[in-house]
RNA sequence: GGUGGGGUUCCCGAGUGGCCAAAGGGAUCAGACUGUAAAUCUGACGCGUAAGCUUCGAAGGUUCGAAUCCUUCCCCCACCA
């Protein structure tokens, strides 16, 4: 009999692959289990999401999460679908970063018991604990953790794994002793959570299939305790990108890096081909529901909703019914006559910059005002933008290049809003 | 260490003295059609309103004129050792 989560996990598709069967009987009673965040920036991004939700739909499964930030193995750089050397962080840096992961994992973990929860075990959670490998594994000596550690990793075995055989053959790359070592450490990580917080499953996204094997494997040979690993397929968009990259770089999970207007909007832009899949994975709406949702013709609806529960998810409620209003009001008919009471609070989380109010009193060049806000490039694009007939002050096309932008143009006492294409918005709010 | 090939604008890739801001494709951006989707079509795509300015691994040189020729240096690839 299948336990109800990986049923449930396999339903939604985010199961790659399972070490062992067994797993499967483990999980009838609850299980303590772990996966790993790279603390090489103060924010998860999107890529990280699946591996959450990973963590999410255990925990609501009655089963507890732990989350490992990796301040040792961040200092070290997984070598793992890298072609280049990583650039070694500080101390200090990995361990200011380590403190904003486990914020935002507690955050968007706790906040993931309180979504659709008709039908689950238990929403009552308790913290998740947020454990740093550097705690462990600073002590060791070097000599010491080559007679306990090293001594159970045949070289020969190293060698065969995906992660080490692509450098290896990069003869310009290759890879340094330092991230060659990687694996040990990661491996090692597993068997101290299993002896200390009883952690018998790890997962991750596939590229860390063989990372999660070197534990399973040394746990093998130095106890006589079972643990299982499981993966998580890795997503890709339908032009073949990184799930949750955007041109200008990656989506993250922070307000302040991420404008939640932004994180939204990137969802709201998925492909049909892609959407129904996307809501199992990133939704706990039950598949059934999803299903159902999916068999009517409501362009556009499903993409909506993707990403008004991905931000509920990761910025909260609240935070989400305002970028959905905002967007509704962005979408929607010409800008004007608004107050600014509605605008600052409908439009908190969309990118937007302040001016000085007597620049506009004296009045700016629509093209210097594209081209300042970051919404083009250059003034030359901003140029091309207004002469293609993208450009717009509130909703209403400008076709004219020398455009001269003025008080006149506010749609509300202190604010108006600027539109590249179809869906790019920038607000302008005059100080 | 030796020999041969090569480094071109975001990527791939043409160009071997002026017609080159540099073909073609991809990506990207805008417009039309739509559903803030996909596909398709159209246009744009170094900076600059323009005159013009700055680019073709780096630095020098030859020339009226160089991405194209010469010198040195740096890096890559292939084969040999």
């Amino acid at each position: 009999m299948k336990s109800t989560v990986l049923e449930d996990l396999d339903r939604r598709g985010l199961i790659f692959q399972i070490t062992h069967d067994e797993l499967d009987e483990t999980l009838q009673d609850s299980q303590t289990l772990y996966c790993g965040f790279d603390p090489t920036a103060d924010s998860l991004h999107a890529g990280s999401l699946l591996l959450l939700m990973g963590l999410a739909n255990f925990r609501r499964h009655g089963h507890k999460p732990v989350a490992l930030v990796g301040g040792a193995t961040g200092l070290i750089g997984d070598p793992t679908g890298k072609s280049d050397e990583r650039v070694l962080l500080t101390d200090d840096i990995l361990t200011q970063n380590a403190d904003a992961l486990g914020i935002q994992i507690r955050t968007i973990l706790d906040r993931a018991m309180g979504m659709h929860t008709q039908s689950l075990v238990s929403t009552k959670g308790t913290d998740i604990p947020i454990v740093n490998n550097a705690d462990w594994m600073k002590p060791w000596s070097f000599i010491d953790f080559l007679r306990d550690v090293g001594k159970h990793f045949r070289v020969n075995a190293m060698m065969q794994k995906d992660s080490v055989k692509s450098r290896l053959n990069e003869r310009e790359q290759g890879i340094s002793y330092t991230e060659f070592s990687y694996m040990l450490i990661q491996a090692y990580d597993f068997y101290h959570l299993l002896e200390n917080e009883g952690c018998v499953l790890q997962i991750g996204g596939s590229d860390q299939w063989g990372n999660i094997t070197a534990g399973t494997d040394l746990i093998r040979r130095r106890t006589s305790k079972s643990a299982y690993g499981l993966t998580f397929p890795l997503l890709m968009t339908a032009d073949g990108k990184k799930m949750g990259k955007t041109e200008s770089g990656a989506l993250w999970l922070d307000a302040n890096k991420t404008k939640p207007y932004v994180f939204y909007q990137y969802w709201v832009g998925r492909d049909d081909s892609q959407v129904v899949d996307l809501l199992k994975k990133f939704t706990f709406i039950s598949v059934d529901e999803i299903d159902e949702m999916a068999k009517a013709d409501n362009r556009g609806e499903l993409q909506r909703r993707l990403a008004y529960e991905l931000t509920w998810l990761v910025h909260g409620k609240d935070v989400a019914d305002t970028v959905v209003a905002a967007s509704k009001m962005l979408f929607g008919a010409p800008i004007e006559n608004l107050s600014d009471e509605d605008l600052a609070s409908l439009f908190a989380d969309v990118p937007s910059t302040q001016i000085k109010r007597e620049d506009l009193e004296n009045g700016i060049g629509l093209l210097q005002l594209f081209s300042d806000t970051g919404l083009q490039k250059s003034n030359g694009a901003a140029r091309r933008l207004v002469e293609q007939g993208g450009a717009y002050i509130n909703n209403n096309r400008i076709s004219d290049t020398d455009r001269v932008v003025t008080m006149d143009d506010l749609a509300s006492e202190s604010m108006l809003v600027l539109r590249a294409g179809k869906k790019k918005y920038h607000l302008i709010s005059v100080s």
